[in-house]
DNA sequence: CATTACCTGCAA
DNA sequence: TTGCAGGTAATG
């Protein structure tokens, strides 16, 4: 029963894209994307045609490598992007001259310095963009704001809760609501701010807002200093995987003594996820 | 708002 | 052998 815990696979939210790209950065900021070698799963390449999708990127140069939400953005000349999600078993690593791809490995690319880009992703959800300014421009708007950025301060994410009328887990989940979260940091951030996943967002008074604002940030911010939730799947770019496991406190540990009051955790399923909460320290009772 | 599709590995 | 895990898009 304790192995289920570890068993379970998580997926990267923020907090492990946001690794990714930190240790993408070390690497491949500055070279240049010789030529793609490997397109094993087309659908991997979601725009353009896969045929044009290679043809574009010969001599690419890499100027940055940013994040949007669950989203790796690598920035190329020209005002180009690749954009790349990774979503649920997607890795992306660099590795070294002569490597060899597995069964797994869907695109890769070789790079000016010989080492090489590889997108690996057993269960082929991943998916790879090649962007112009305007397509990323598109992207940017569809997502809702960057939960850790000064933008989006405890002010103005009150106001967005009490327009929705759904229950916290979903509107958290939604990417247009606020963007980057994934099932094990709402669980989390729940626990952390002592509010049931199934309350109605519009019925948050302040103090539970400003809580839930905090607890995402703090979650997150935590996750990110421990590279991220690594249980099976996730590895950063450099095949490390992260420290994060140990600190969940509901997350995977349904039956487990809640951290705070030693309460058995409780797994319910909320719009068709899994969600861990503490009975005693979230009630369910106001509403 | 709920359901299904996309996929595979692994537990039951 | 079946069914679950979950991010997101597409579809009732």
């Amino acid at each position: 029963m304790l192995r289920a815990t570890f068993l379970r696979p998580p997926v990267p939210e923020l907090p492990e894209v946001e690794t990714v790209r930190r240790t993408l950065d070390r690497g491949l900021t500055g070279r240049r994307i010789i030529e793609v070698t490997r397109i094993a799963w087309p659908r991997t390449i979601a725009e353009p045609d896969p045929e044009i999708f290679r043809d574009l990127l010969r001599d690419r140069l890499v100027t940055s490598i940013d994040r949007r939400a669950k989203y790796v953005i690598i920035r190329l000349d020209h005002d180009d992007a690749l954009v790349v999600h990774l979503r649920m078993t997607g890795r992306l690593t660099l590795e070294q001259d002569g490597a060899e791809p597995d069964t797994h490995t869907h695109v890769a690319m070789r790079l000016d310095d010989g080492r090489q880009l590889f997108f690996r992703d057993t269960r082929k959800f991943g998916r790879i963009w090649l962007l112009d300014a305007a397509g990323l421009e598109v992207l940017h708007q569809q997502l809702g704001p960057e939960p850790l950025e000064d933008a989006l301060t405890a002010e103005a994410f009150r106001t967005l809760l009490q327009r929705r009328t759904g229950r916290l887990k979903p509107i958290l989940l939604d990417q247009k609501f606020i963007a980057g979260l994934g099932n094990i940091y709402v669980d989390e951030a729940l626990w952390t701010a002592r509010l049931h996943p199934l309350r109605r967002a519009s019925s948050l008074d302040d103090d539970e807002s400003d809580r839930l604002y905090h607890a995402i940030r703090q979650v997150l911010d935590g996750a990110i200093t421990r590279r991220g939730t690594s249980f099976s799947d996730y590895r950063d770019a450099l095949g490390e995987p992260g420290d994060n496991q140990n600190f969940l406190n509901v997350y995977g540990r349904a039956g487990q003594p809640c951290p705070r009051c030693g309460t058995a955790v409780e797994r319910i399923v909320v719009g068709q996820r899994g969600t861990h909460f503490c009975p005693h320290c979230q009630p369910s009772d106001v509403d």
